[in-house]
DNA sequence: AGTTTCGGCGCC
DNA sequence: AAAGGGCGCCGAAACT
């Protein structure tokens, strides 16, 4: 078996590599190479790159304009695996997984370096630990070997494949670049903002609504200063515990319309603004720093840039280049399809097998009426809601599709047990016990440390307040981890199928993404989009009857495609 | 002076 | 009264 190498980056700048056999380890003796780029170049018969970490290697190979089909991350699946087993906390590095396996001092994971503006940082990782390639395969093999006893084997091969394949996506994604129009964003931000002034004070709108709030007030109050706000209506005789947004807007207050209207404009100045545009657009491009498998969840996370929280006014400013389109494709309600397909409820299935809206059909046949309801009564099941509108018609939906419901049900109390949870493909829930600070840091609500509990919940008898935001932690977290397991085939095929053409990856947003294609590729974008939903589906969940249409729009602007 | 937490809101 | 999950980002406030 050829079609597997291994490749470790060597301490001069070389390259070794070696290629592997049915059991991961070498099935040939090590070579060393000087380029890397024309190691892996000069090998297109290889099937998959074995390395330590993608982040590492592949965006050298892309700036020396090789691509790889596939690859295996050991530090990826290290993390998965450890996971998997119950042992979210310790270091996940290559180095403390042979330093486990040879029964030596497991030497900590470096700390995570943070992101700066433009810079394409992770071309080189200073603190990377360096491992030869004989001790990474030996990792590598034991990496084998745990696969099989997990609980579905082949269900983790492919998450472990899975992911890789997005860290892949990801390092040409920051590559490419979102394209964006700096001259597009000033206009927009001068249309909302108005006219700029100097020494960065805020611009003219923002300081007439601040007018208009102190007006109304009567004083001078700063309007993004919460507890100014609060002072300021608490002598107006309104008595406010926040200046939350949902919390004032129902206020009977002159200051009220001002004020919101500040803090939306605010928002957009500080966190999309002009400084914004300085410091991540260059040449026309966006470039965030794309990490797949950046949560617990298995959800992507950007590192700086706020990628995914560009807020639908400033993408007007996402645009196509001259002759090129954007295709955007956003999956119709992800999370209760994905929820149909993992707990195999018949009725659910039924309905998540049309590509028609899937919350309609929910309202007709579970309590026939409005869908803005039914939507509200899915997602409150899956995200544990214990109150308002999606609570009064859970005792439907329970009826109507009640192993859907018992199994986030399920998945909660085991989240409040402290018993571990997995997605589909085994991606798994750091336990609130025994993980050391891993969960916390993965905000996952931890109970007091001992003793009497700090809170003793708000009836007797009954689950601690930590213990239930745990349980509808776990509760999400299969849910919307599917998803995400679903996403990065979904992903995968997608790059697959782009291969041949000029088409790129650009964005990726939980269950949307954008392809920057010449105009005359936008059909074969569109059909590809599909082909790769049906066989992600496949190919995560097996054969169910569950399908995931696209709403795809093909457009110059952003903007447009909703 | 530098670092961490909080409040609030953007996206899904 | 308790107010749905996941994130990132920013400035201000609170800390060391």
């Amino acid at each position: 078996m050829t079609d597997r190498w291994a490749l470790a980056p060597a301490e001069d700048g070389g390259v070794e590599l070696a290629p592997l056999g049915p059991d991961g380890l070498p099935a040939g003796p090590v070579r060393r190479e000087r380029d890397l780029g024309e190691a892996v170049r000069g090998r297109p018969e290889v099937a998959r790159w074995v390395w330590r970490s993608t982040a590492e290697v592949y965006p050298r190979l892309l700036a020396a304009g090789v691509r790889v089909e596939r690859c295996y991350d050991v530090e990826d699946a290290e993390t998965l695996l450890l996971g998997h087993a119950g042992r979210y906390g310790e270091p996940r590095s290559a180095a403390a997984a042979l330093a486990r396996l040879r029964g030596g001092p497991v030497p900590p994971d470096p700390p995570q370096r943070s992101a700066e503006p433009g810079s394409q940082s992770s071309l080189f990782e200073p603190q990377s630990v360096h491992l030869p390639l004989t001790d990474l395969v030996e990792v590598y093999a034991d990496q084998l070997r745990r696969h099989d006893t997990t609980a579905h084997p082949d269900r983790m091969r492919l998450l472990t494949a899975a992911e890789s394949a997005g860290m892949l996506v990801a390092a040409e994604m920051n590559r490419a670049g979102l394209p964006w129009s700096a001259e597009t964003h000033r206009r927009v931000l001068h249309e909302l903002l108005g006219e700029r002034y100097a020494g960065g004070g805020e611009p003219r709108r923002l300081a007439e609504l601040a007018d208009e709030v102190s007006g109304a007030f009567g004083r001078r109050v700063r309007p993004d200063l919460p507890a100014d706000v609060v002072k300021a209506f608490a002598q107006a005789g309104i008595k406010v515990r926040s200046t939350r947004r949902w919390e004032i807007e129902s206020v009977d207050h002159p200051a009220v319309k001002p004020l919101i209207e500040y803090k939306k404009l605010y928002r957009i100045w500080v966190a999309h603004g002009w400084s914004w545009l300085q410091d991540w657009v260059r040449d026309g491009r966006f470039r965030p720093e794309f990490q797949a498998g950046g949560t617990v969840t298995g959800r992507w996370v950007t590192n700086g840039g706020g990628a995914l929280q560009i807020p639908k006014v400033i993408r007007r400013a996402v645009v196509a280049d001259p002759g090129w389109r954007l295709v955007v494709a956003d999956a119709d309600q992800m999370e209760p399809r994905v929820l149909a397909a993992i707990s195999r409820d018949p009725g659910l299935m039924e309905v998540a097998g049309r590509a028609t809206d899937l919350y309609q059909s929910v309202s007709d046949r579970a309590f026939s009426g409005d869908r803005d309801q039914a939507k509200l009564a899915v997602l409150g099941a899956v995200y544990g809601q214990t109150s308002g509108d999606g609570l009064k018609n859970l005792a439907a939906l329970r009826r109507r599709f009640p192993k859907a419901v018992a199994y986030v049900d399920d998945a909660a109390r085991a989240g409040e047990e402290g018993r571990l949870v997995r997605t589909w493909l085994g991606r798994t829930c750091p336990p609130a016990a025994g993980a050391g600070d891993a969960g916390e840091e993965a905000g996952i609500p931890q109970d007091e440390p001992s003793g009497q509990p700090a809170e003793e919940g708000w009836m007797p008898g009954y689950a601690s307040t930590n213990s239930r935001a745990r349980g509808r932690f776990a509760r999400n977290f299969v849910v919307q981890g599917s998803a995400a397991d679903w996403a990065l085939l979904l992903l995968a095929a997608l790059r697959q199928a782009c291969a041949g053409m000029a088409a790129e990856l650009v964005f990726f947003q939980h269950d949307e993404v954008i392809v920057h294609c010449p105009e005359e590729e936008a059909e074969a974008v569109v059909a590809a989009i599909r082909e790769a939903s049906d066989l992600a589906g496949r190919l995560t969940f097996g054969a169910t009857p569950v399908r995931f249409p696209f709403t795809t729009a093909v457009v110059e602007c952003y903007a447009d495609a909703k």
